[in-house]
DNA sequence: CGGCCTCGAGTTCC
DNA sequence: CTCGAGGCCG
């Protein structure tokens, strides 16, 4: 009877496996998994005569091993050459069409291509079907037995799904951490008050050479199976036989794996891997090419340790490390000095990187990043770099540990840091680094959108003493650009009128572009929609101000003492002097239409339209847009290269209208 | 008070 | 884009 049902959850655990990791789709929730496994492990306890030695419950052996045996492979474990570029992959083509033509197949062979993943290769020998050792690929010649840690590993069978298994296999393969399960797993540690850890290879690396195999077991490690080693009692014909067997044996075999015929198919292949690496939940670095037939992988052989059927075709790593030369500080329009790492130029995912943001000090000391440290440089596609930390083996002891200066590094002033702040500030209101950015942020885009006013020009007039605060834009002349670098007479006109033309920005992207605390272009428009006008905000009490949807008191106080203060009084009427609206006009009041009452959120990149015509189109209509996804999010209008709001929306059950089908939604509300 | 949701602020490179 | 924090609802 109990015999009946542990084979029963024996089954439905390893089909529950199969669903979570080999087809990426969890059937049930993890206290039902758990359920069933206690279950079972209640059942073998019970009678230790039903433990098999590949059910579910036989993953942790428990217990600390001593160390690790070196064991030699069977087989040895080859190593790659590689092609940088298309060239590269092309030449290999050429020295195998060269080879092959001479052993009288000249025929254009078919290959197989893989993402190379990031990880540890790892050899699984089965025998009679069951995991018998587990050895990491050491030399290649030799690695360490690692079987009772892979074990724990629930992407890795136990034994073969086949019932007349091969006498042996091995399998070969990459275990790996998925990037957001390292996440998650971060996150965990971070809130634990445990250091993070750096990266998922290095995690994944450090978690397989654990001595308490339950260590292991908690750390969430995967795998993709991409070759067989050593065999007896089977043969396969090719590469892509092979992965099929072992894919319906239970075998993850990575679904970007592809066979096809040709070179060129293969170097398009490649590009399309290099295309999608930023959606995958793993690291790559690069696309494996081998030729699919064994019998000519046979008879292409190897030279020394690379075999010439096979090339990494590389691509630029998305982490480098680089030497960091210093740490600079940049104080903002708020106050707030923000550290950035001036860094030796480097090359990262194709581009060269030359600073990088540090956000705070306590975040710099929590990573122990130091000056003279060599530092790990990340870039995961069009994301802003960011040092993730220090290469500890190179420190040489000659760096210097950071310290917020005590001074602002523009104006000299006493710096502040509160006790509850993560970051020090500057808090002279007359810090001409602080005036500057403030101008900035006045001609911006979402602010009153200068075009032609840029940070150089607004630095050398800052320095000219021509324009000291925002308002002293509309008294600039075109006398007064023509001497400047870079102006001519049309230039300087262009110039001249765009300062004029932004007079008639709408009153909420003005207060917007005031630059009062915590009042972005959203609580801007919600203040000025309330109020009506400039002078109506100036009388009104604290109170009054909090009364407005979606401000409180912390922005009713920032609110309040900015229009207390003097010398903003002077910058408000010179501003309502120079002919900048300062009153509410209609076309700001909220529009009724078919999308009122239905929030949006725009991501990744429209082929016809920008994101900000899209909002303005949904505007329009009655419709509201956010930033962020959540549950409240009517429709999610996914573009090209759309990142992880895409992922967002889809957990969230929000729908998502693609391009043609929102253009759609438009022409049939308007 | 806890847990969403939303907004603000700062960011790199070409 | 991401992080942190303010606002609001239950």
């Amino acid at each position: 009877m109990s015999a009946a049902r542990a084979t029963e959850l024996r089954t439905q655990l390893r089909a529950w496996d199969r669903a979570y990791y080999l087809d990426d789709a969890p059937v049930v929730d993890d206290a039902t998994y758990d359920a069933a496994l206690r279950e079972l492990r209640a059942l073998e306890a019970a009678q230790p005569e039903l433990i098999e030695p590949d059910s579910p419950t036989q993953r942790v052996a428990g217990g600390v091993s001593g160390g690790f045996s070196e064991v030699r492979h069977l087989l040895p474990m080859l190593s790659l050459a590689n092609a940088r570029d298309d060239d590269e992959l092309m030449a290999w083509d050429i020295r195998l069409q060269k080879l092959l033509g001479e052993t009288g197949e000249a025929e254009e062979p078919a290959f197989v291509v893989e993402p190379k993943i990031d990880g540890l290769a790892l050899s699984l020998v089965y025998r009679d079907g069951l995991l018998e050792r587990a050895v990491t690929r050491g030399n290649g010649e030799a690695g360490e037995d690692v079987t009772a840690n892979v074990r724990t590993i629930r992407a890795i069978p136990l034994s073969i799904d086949d019932p007349n298994p091969p006498a042996l296999i091995e399998v070969r393969g990459e275990c790996y951490i998925p990037l957001e399960a390292f996440r998650r797993l971060n996150e965990e540690r971070l809130n634990a008050g445990l250091p993070v850890y750096m990266n998922p290879r290095n995690t994944a690396a450090g978690s397989l050479r654990q001595l308490d195999s339950s260590i292991t077991a908690e750390r969430p490690l995967s795998f993709w199976s991409y070759a067989i080693g050593a065999l007896e009692g089977i043969a396969f014909g090719s590469q892509s036989m092979a992965l099929a067997w072992l894919s319906e044996r239970g075998f993850p075999v990575n679904p970007r794996i592809q066979r096809m015929v040709g070179i060129e198919a293969v170097r398009e292949a490649c590009h399309a891997i290099e295309r999608d690496r930023e959606s995958l939940d793993y690291d790559i670095d690069g696309a494996v090419v081998k030729v699919d037939e064994l019998a000519l992988q046979a008879m292409l052989g190897a030279v020394g340790r690379d075999p010439r059927w096979a090339i990494a075709f590389k691509f630029p790593p998305t982490t480098r490390t680089t030497k960091l030369l210093g740490i600079e500080i940049n104080v903002g329009r708020t106050g707030a000095l923000n550290p950035f790492a001036e860094l030796e130029p480097v090359e990262v995912g194709g581009v060269v990187v030359r600073h990088a943001t540090l956000h705070n000090e306590e975040d710099i000391n929590r990573k122990d990043i130091r000056v003279g440290d060599t530092v790990i440089v990340q870039r995961a596609g069009d994301v802003i770099p960011q040092v993730i930390g220090p290469v500890l083996e190179d420190r040489t002891g000659a760096e210097q540990v950071f310290r917020m200066p005590d001074d602002c590094p523009a104006c000299g002033e006493p710096v502040v840091k509160n006790e509850e702040d993560a970051k020090h500030f500057c808090v002279n209101l007359r810090c001409p680094s602080r005036d500057i950015e403030g101008i900035k942020h006045f001609v911006a885009r979402s602010a009153m959108d200068i075009d032609g006013v840029g940070e150089k020009l607004i630095e050398r007039l800052y320095e000219l003493e021509l324009v000291r605060r925002s308002s002293d834009l509309y008294a600039l002349t075109v006398a007064d650009l023509l001497p400047l670098e870079g102006f001519q007479e049309t230039s300087a006109r262009n110039t001249v009128e765009a300062i004029a033309a932004s007079r008639a920005r709408p009153f909420g992207n003005v207060l917007f572009g005031l630059g009062i605390p915590h009042v972005g272009l959203v609580t801007a428009q919600a203040i000025t929609r309330a109020f009506g006008s400039m002078e109506r905000l100036v009388e009104a009490g604290v109170e009054e101000i909090a009364e407005v949807d979606g401000v409180g008191m912390v922005i009713a106080e920032a609110v309040a003492a900015w229009c207390a203060d003097p010398e903003r009084q002077v910058e408000v009427a010179a501003l309502a002097a120079a002919g900048v609206t300062l009153t509410l006009s209609e076309d700001e009041l909220p529009v009724e239409g078919p999308f009122t009452g239905m929030t949006f959120v725009v991501t990744g990149t429209l082929a016809g339209m920008s994101r900000d015509e899209a909002h303005a189109a949904i505007e329009r209509l009655g419709g509201k847009t956010t930033s962020s996804v959540s549950k409240a999010t009517s429709y999610l209008v996914a573009g090209e290269k759309a990142g992880s709001k895409l992922a967002k929306a889809e957990q969230a059950g929000v729908p998502i209208l693609d391009e043609a089908a929102f253009i759609v939604l438009l022409g049939s509300s308007s």
